[in-house]
DNA sequence: ACGGTTGCTTGATTTAGGTCAACAGAAAAA
DNA sequence: TTTTTCTGTTGACCTAAATCAAGCAACCGT
């Protein structure tokens, strides 16, 4: 085995150091991309050692070089305001893409730490930029990039001024159900990455609240919940409570 | 006066048809822009007939072609979900630009609605992009200008998920305040543009709440209210009671 | 001058979810 | 082994904001 500290982190076995082999370059490189410009991006791209529970990848002020793509285990994004009181603002899975905050004044607006022990590709800015002037398909592909994240914060602020604890609780679950299945893993059965505090955090609920609407959805018999594995029992009542509303 | 329908727009009383003429070009085009790139720009830009209270710009799952840049007047942006039920994702004013949701997909992903008499310069997507290749500072601009809707709409999903009503109400007031000495209008005495019910879909609360919330803050003699103008009384007072929380 | 509609305010009551508290299992430390 | 710590669950109670209801002023079209 290799003690190269990029090359040591692939979690399934093999050294994979590329991204035309990587199997999530249909997740954050555009689909219409030639091999001959692939490899351009993975000429630029640094590839981490593994990035343990609770360790920062960056934190708000820090000075802005790089976005980074997710390759496995999971992150989250979070903000401190003045009174030091923290908002997690999202989880990052393996093949999404983060730190498109930052670019505005060149200093990243939030903290980055992972949940799990999780490696990540480091994509410096500049670099990409300029490739991007370069090859128009990697332009828009970032302009859509940050389009999505922009709708998915939309539907965040949907989703935290208008709907209950059920509501909330059980649209993290479709999100993370459908983003597992992207990846080719069960929709049905999963293991949440977060703990009931950063879920309850990020959907402006305490824990007793999380807590009280899992066991409620359990005892509905639409899932099953032991800990933090997740048993989707009834894909179309969850789908329904989902848009429950306050 | 001219009938163009692409120059009846002025609200100043005096035709102003480039981008070089206008006094907003600090807000949605680079600072260091040299002159014969803003006139690229602006070649490309078609501006807009004045457009009514409660008229639509475009609506969800419109073809996306283009983004808009606010010059004069206020626009509202919201979501509708399976349900009919609306949310308020954001205001604009002049000098702001909105439209950066719909390039994920090619499709509006919110539909726009202007506040009052409004007018906005369309920016063809597909041009711009192209302009965007050959002018580096451009690309870097946009990025830029998604980049800070990220931060900003994370902002908000603070103040959904942690704030309480005088935190919400009062963290909106500010950021209306600041936008409005942005263009050098007072940044104490303003004219809402929204509607009480506007402030509390965006804010995820009743128009009750709402209106109850500025008669306490009137009463703590921080603001006065006289319908939708507001005077800032006491602008230390209101910058901390925008960090109460729930 | 006329109802009718719309936008905003205020009061009374209800309720979802917050707060406080106790406890249990798992994992880590001693 | 016991102890401690961490995470999650459940119960009792309380509170901020929702809901329900009434009323008022401004503005509309007639």
């Amino acid at each position: 085995m290799t003690t190269d500290p990029y090359n040591i982190a692939c979690t399934h076995g093999f050294i994979q150091s590329s991204c035309s082999d990587c199997n999530l370059k249909g997740l954050c490189l555009p689909i219409a991309m030639d091999l001959k410009d692939i490899d351009r991006v993975n000429d630029i791209i640094k590839r981490s050692r593994p990035i343990h529970a609770g360790e920062h990848i960056y934190r708000t002020g820090d000075g802005f070089t790089s976005i980074f793509a997710v390759r496995s285990g999971s992150i989250k994004t979070y903000l401190l305001d003045d009174d030091g009181v923290e908002q997690v603002t999202g989880f990052y899975l393996p093949g999404e893409i983060l730190g498109f905050d930052g670019i505005g004044n060149n200093t990243h607006g939030c903290n980055v730490v992972s949940m799990e022990t999780s490696t990540v590709c480091e994509i410096p800015f500049e670099r990409i930029e300029e490739l991007s002037l370069q090859i128009p398909v990697l332009q828009r592909h970032f302009f859509q990039l940050m389009s999505q994240q922009i709708e998915s914060d939309h539907q965040m602020m949907m989703t935290l001024s208008k709907k209950n604890a059920e509501g909330r609780v059980t649209t993290l679950l479709v999100s993370l159900s459908n983003r597992f299945s992207r990846r080719n893993l069960s929709a049905k059965s999963l293991r949440l990455p977060m703990s009931r505090m950063d879920i309850g955090n990020f959907l402006g609920l305490t824990i007793e609240t999380v807590s009280r609407t899992f066991s409620r959805l359990q005892k509905e018999g639409i899932i099953n919940v032991d800990g933090r594995e997740i048993h989707i029992n009834d894909n179309e009542k969850l789908h329904s409570v989902c848009h429950a509303s306050k």
